[in-house]
DNA sequence: GAGTGGTCTAGACCACCCA
DNA sequence: GGGTGGTCTAGACCACTCG
């Protein structure tokens, strides 16, 4: 019986492994260190790789490592604040709100979106459907598909060049009055287009925002936004501030109220 | 070399299978229905399961699946939305919101926490800490700290029975004019107290809301509530719409606007 | 006790990055 | 070419649920 198992672990070993890791991050590790590799962790801590990697992705998924094939693991900075809104109500790509359009067609919206637009909506038409990235501190946080039925911008157009076409439906999406914004946040992964345009490989975890822009009684526009969920924390409300890391997520400092 | 591989597939298998999967379930399941269990799907699909184990990771991470060990894994009805507010601006536990206080006690906050009180903040001091849980539609979503400085509530009394106490300081609060929310959400995972209320495995995927409610220019109380990322979709903004299943980011529908 | 999903192992090979 | 993380395998045992 004597085995070292001092700890009797009734908690998975990638469980424990993940606080043990998480703590050294705290400690010994300053941002944008390289970790050792995943095989040498794994022989140092005496267990399979694969059980290592089960801790790694937990650290990452809470935006605390960032791991890149072929060049290693590194301690993730804090989390990016990433300001959504309700910015008293603009339209998108109003102001300068670090959006960039990167694409433009006009194609039916897919069944999905089409439901947002509302029951009165025919979902045979065609819509601007423009892709965006943002970025925020030189990388990368999200990018969107901007669906804008014809019939909210009349006025616009038919013939124009692709590079011109985004700004265009922006412009006249401008000259509408916005009444009000409804948006939604759900935990999703990323599709390979998505996943190129973060930088990311397919799968990965994002957060996406999904925005409905009224005016004149209907949507005029609908965004489908994907954050990288890594690393970004998505912030509401009229203050920028909340510029805090809480890792409280994963770490001790249990100061637990009683359960039912 | 003839083997069966027609597909050449340079995504990988675990890729392939989740969107098989997913179309599966969309055709082929109802809400509810239960799945074969994995090692008969891995038999069936020639892949070893921890392969197939991966492709059901993902959709369970994007609300299709559920599984629950010694059960088996069915199909998930789509994601329940729950209002986020702003709702006009009402302090938590006010009106009936869904919440039920389930525990308190008094004791500093958490580092992580005393930052988000502002810098005039006085670290050691003691707070109220009521642990509350959300349900909707008979299960639990959503599970909550909720930290009141006691300087928040300064009429009330010391000697409360433990039943009494997280009523009286809610009420207490509510006596204060609330000026303003801000709000910030980002992915965790849920730690082992979360993870029971919540009725998961710790480290399940969780959305972290953290609020910060603004009265007489400081911060008067602090809410950390993790929703279940599987289960939950949150809505923010008036009208309580917005009631669709989009199962987007998984599926096909590509009306790809063009890359940079 | 039978059946489920959850954890873990010890290997192998692949895709990618960089010097 | 050498090192990294990403994928995959074929097993094993454990924790849980339910009849």
């Amino acid at each position: 019986m004597g085995t070292t198992q001092v700890e009797a672990a009734q908690e998975p070993k990638y469980w424990h492994l993940k606080t043990v890791l998480g703590d050294a991050l705290d400690s010994e590790f300053a941002v944008g260190e390289v970790l050792p590799n995943e095989r040498e962790l794994a022989a140092r801590f005496g267990v399979a790789r694969a059980t290592l990697r089960q801790a790694l992705e937990q650290l990452e998924l809470e935006g605390r490592l960032q791991r890149r094939r072929g060049v290693g693991t590194t301690v993730a900075p804090p989390r990016i604040g990433v300001s959504v809104g309700p910015s008293q109500g603009s339209w998108p790509g109003e102001g300068d709100d670090a959006w960039h359009a990167v694409g433009c067609v006009e194609a039916p919206a897919p069944a999905a979106v089409a439901r947002l637009f509302g029951p009165g909506y025919d979902a045979g038409r065609s819509v601007h459907t423009i892709r965006r990235v943002r970025t925020s501190d030189a990388q990368p946080v999200a990018t969107d598909l901007l669906y804008v039925p014809r019939a909210s911008v009349p006025a616009l157009s038919q013939l124009l060049t692709p590079a011109a076409h985004p700004l265009a439906v922006l412009r006249e999406l401008h000259r509408l009055e916005l009444e009000n914004e409804d948006r939604a946040v759900e935990l999703g992964s990323a599709r390979a287009e998505d996943a190129k345009q973060l930088e990311r490989l397919p799968g990965a975890p994002v957060l996406v925002l999904t925005t409905r822009y009224h005016s004149g009684g209907r949507v005029a526009a609908v965004s489908v936004a994907t954050y990288r969920a890594d690393t970004c924390r998505l912030t509401f409300g009229d203050s920028g501030a909340m510029e805090i890391t809480h890792h409280d997520t994963a770490s001790g400092e249990d100061d637990r109220a009683q359960a039912s």
